[in-house]
DNA sequence: TCGCAGGTAGAAC
DNA sequence: GTTCTACCTGCG
């Protein structure tokens, strides 16, 4: 069925979002299993024109699953309001054209998104990637080739690396040892990884960081070992849908700096609260398109230093 | 080869 | 409060 809602779907597949790893392409679908009330349904999405052409298989209502598809796809934000917005403000007025159609890709599931925002720090998008989707492989669970994230409570019980899996099982050699964290190629992040799904599991309940008002969620969400600021801002715009979260980092610096400073150098902290005063409930939106914007228009290899 | 990759934790000013 | 540094690991 058509989604009668503009969107760049493979655009928004493809932009690096911490949410979750990009849903697998087969042909010219993106493929992924989503809970849909606790139900695992197969979804398929393609492009249509400017739509989304949406198919899914499984016991599930089709009210349901179009619903849970507008959330993850955040279909019912409304792109052209945001564009005037853009053009409205000189420094950001290009941008849309270079990134048409490009949506939040929101996490159904918003422990995969915190597990994914701390794997993506200090990190390329294709090394998370990969490791988020090592995880799903190892301890989530199958549905016709494709398998769900792993729960806090399973995750906090893995290994950590092959030397504790080798002590606490019975393998005799420790090249035989890949049930663990680190066979994922998470190198340090693991310890932070295995602390925060035992953080969920005892003090945290993660469905509340919702209910929260924007500064609360950000001080609770703080407290989870392996997030910072930065991430911190991933977890509550891409896992809880807070769009007033502008998460910075050393490109969003450098590019803040050149469009609104003259290049001068301003420090991580201050260009978040600028962005935060400056865009307000659209922070998330412009983060988003400042991002590939820079990718795209070719400012971020002139930025590069 | 060596530094970087959408930072964080811990310690020192 | 702000600044400095070590850090897994795959890729160029």
């Amino acid at each position: 069925m058509i989604i009668r809602k503009p969107i760049d779907l493979e655009l928004t597949q493809i932009s690096g979002q911490t949410s979750q790893p990009p849903w697998k392409q087969v042909e010219d679908s993106f493929k992924q299993v989503v809970l849909v009330d606790g139900k695992p349904a197969i979804f398929d999405v393609k492009q249509s024109g400017e739509f989304i052409d949406f198919n899914f298989t499984g016991d599930v209502s089709k009210k349901e699953a179009v619903s849970k598809l507008k959330y993850i796809y955040d279909l019912d934000f409304d792109l052209d309001k945001f564009y005037k917005f853009l053009r409205n403000h000189a420094e950001l007025a290009e941008m849309s054209e270079f990134c048409n159609g490009l949506r939040l890709f929101l996490a159904p599931n918003p422990f995969e998104c915190v597990i994914s925002s701390i794997c993506s720090a200090n990190n390329s998008i294709k090394r998370w990637t990969k490791s988020a989707n090592d995880i799903k492989e190892k301890w989530g669970d199958e549905y016709e080739g494709f398998y769900t994230f792993p729960s806090a409570n399973t995750l906090k019980n893995v290994f950590l690396d092959d030397e504790e899996e080798f002590k606490m099982t019975n393998i005799d050699d420790t090249f035989k040892c890949k049930n663990n964290l680190k066979e994922c190629g998470v190198g340090y992040r693991a310890q932070y990884m295995r602390n925060a799904s035992e953080l969920f599991t005892l003090e945290m309940d993660l469905s509340e960081i919702s209910k929260m008002s924007y500064d609360e969620a950000f001080e609770s969400i703080l407290k989870v070992p392996g997030v910072g600021p930065k991430v911190a801002d991933c977890i509550l715009l891409y896992g809880f849908n807070f769009k007033e979260a502008f998460p910075s980092d050393v490109w969003i610096k450098r590019i803040v700096s050149y469009l609104y400073f003259d290049g001068k150098d301003i420090s991580v902290p201050k260009v978040r609260e600028f962005g935060m005063e400056e865009f307000g409930d659209n922070a998330g939106y412009v983060q988003l398109y400042m991002f590939h914007y820079a990718r795209r228009s070719g400012l971020m290899n002139k930025l590069k230093k």
